[in-house]
DNA sequence: CACAACTAAGTTGTGCGCAACTCAATGGCG
DNA sequence: CGCCATTGAGTTGCGCACAACTTAGTTGTG
C-alpha cells in the first residue's frame, strides 16, 4: 500500500513537471486495469457467447428483471448509441427480446429469453475465477470498489459543471 | 455500500450468488471509473487536439524521447494494431515522425516534431485540473495506483498461464 | 550459403464508447 | 385543440482495443 508518507497531501505544492508524470502512472494505472480486466473475462466469457459489455447487461438483467433500455443505460452508464446495437446483438444470439412498452410507445423493455435467464447459471462461475486472479482480499476489492466510485462520482459532477 | 463485516476475507465462503452481485459491482466501478477518466480527459484535452490513447502516447514520449512503436506498445501495452493507425494520426497532424530505424529495418522509430514536442507546455495544466477533479487525496492516488498496478500484474500472469 | 523460426509493423474485421444527429411519441401550455 | 419543447431509441461516423492475419526483415542452424 506504498504507505505514504502521510504528509502534505497537498496538490498545489507538487510541480508542474512531477504532476504530468503522476498522471501518467494514474492515466495509465486506471486504463490498463480496465483493459486486464476486460481481457480477462473476454477469455472467461468465451464459451458462454459473451463480450464484457455484454456480460455486464446480462448482469443487470439477471439482477433486476425486465426493463427499458433508459434504465440499463443509467445502470451502466451507457448511451443509446452503445446499448442499441449491442442489445441487437443480444437479441440475435437469442438471449433477450426488445418490445416497444405499451404504456410509452417510445420506450423499449428488455427481457430475458429462456436461455438468456438459462445462462445465469453458466456464469456463476465466472467471478470467483476472476476475483481469484486479480489476487486482491475480499476487503482490498471492497475498498477498491469504494475509491473507484466516489472517483466516478466526482468526474460526472466535475463534467456537469462544464 | 455494504461496508464489509471486515471479518473473514476467506472468497471460499462467499456464495456464488453474492459473489455475482459483487462482480456486478466491481467490473462496473473499473469501467465506469475509466470511462469517466476518459471522458473527462476528452474534454480537457479537445484544445490540444488529442484523444485520451493519443495523449498517453505523447506523454511516453515527452517523458522518454524517441522510440520503436514496439517500446511504446510495451508501456503501454497496446499492440501494433491498435498504435499503428493511432501513431498515423498523430503523423498527420504534425506532431511525431516515423522513420524506419536503419539498424534494423523492421523497426519504425517515432520521434517528437517540434511541435510536438511544444504541445508539452500547454499539456502541464491539463493534469491538475484532473486529479483536482477526481476530488481524491494525493495519497489516495497513489494507493490507488498501486493497487491497480497490483491488480493489472496479477491479470496479466493469469492471462499468461491459460 | 540456404532455409526455417522468429520478430516488428501493418492490415482487416468485429465490437465498444461516444458525439451528433434523426425520428416518433409524449406532455405541457396557451 | 394545436403547437412545441422534451424524451427514448436508433443511426452515423470516428477512434480505440484486440484477435487473426500478412509482409518484410532478422537471426540461428545445419
Amino acid at each position: 500500500m506504498t504507505t505514504a508518507p502521510s504528509a502534505s497531501p497537498d496538490l498545489s505544492a507538487v510541480p508542474d513537471d512531477e504532476l504530468l508524470r503522476l498522471d501518467h502512472q494514474v492515466c495509465f494505472s486506471l486504463h490498463a486495469a480496465s483493459r486486464a480486466f476486460g481481457g480477462y473475462y473476454r477469455r472467461a466469457l468465451k464459451d458462454l457467447g459473451l463480450t464484457y459489455s455484454q456480460y455486464l447487461v446480462m448482469l443487470v438483467l439477471w439482477e433486476q428483471g425486465p426493463q427499458p433500455v433508459k434504465a440499463i443505460g443509467e445502470r451502466l452508464h451507457l448511451d443509446s448509441g452503445t446499448l442499441s446495437p449491442l442489445l441487437k446483438r443480444l437479441e440475435s444470439a437469442g438471449l433477450v427480446r426488445r418490445e416497444r412498452s405499451r404504456e410509452d410507445e417510445r420506450s423499449v423493455v428488455i427481457d430475458l429469453t429462456d436461455e438468456g435467464a438459462g445462462l445465469r447459471e453458466r456464469a456463476l462461475s465466472v467471478p470467483r475465477g476472476v476475483l481469484a486472479a486479480t489476487g486482491l482480499s475480499l476487503e482490498e476489492v471492497l475498498g477498491l470498489q469504494e475509491i473507484l466510485g466516489r472517483l466516478t462520482g466526482a468526474l460526472g459532477e466535475a463534467a456537469d459543471a462544464d
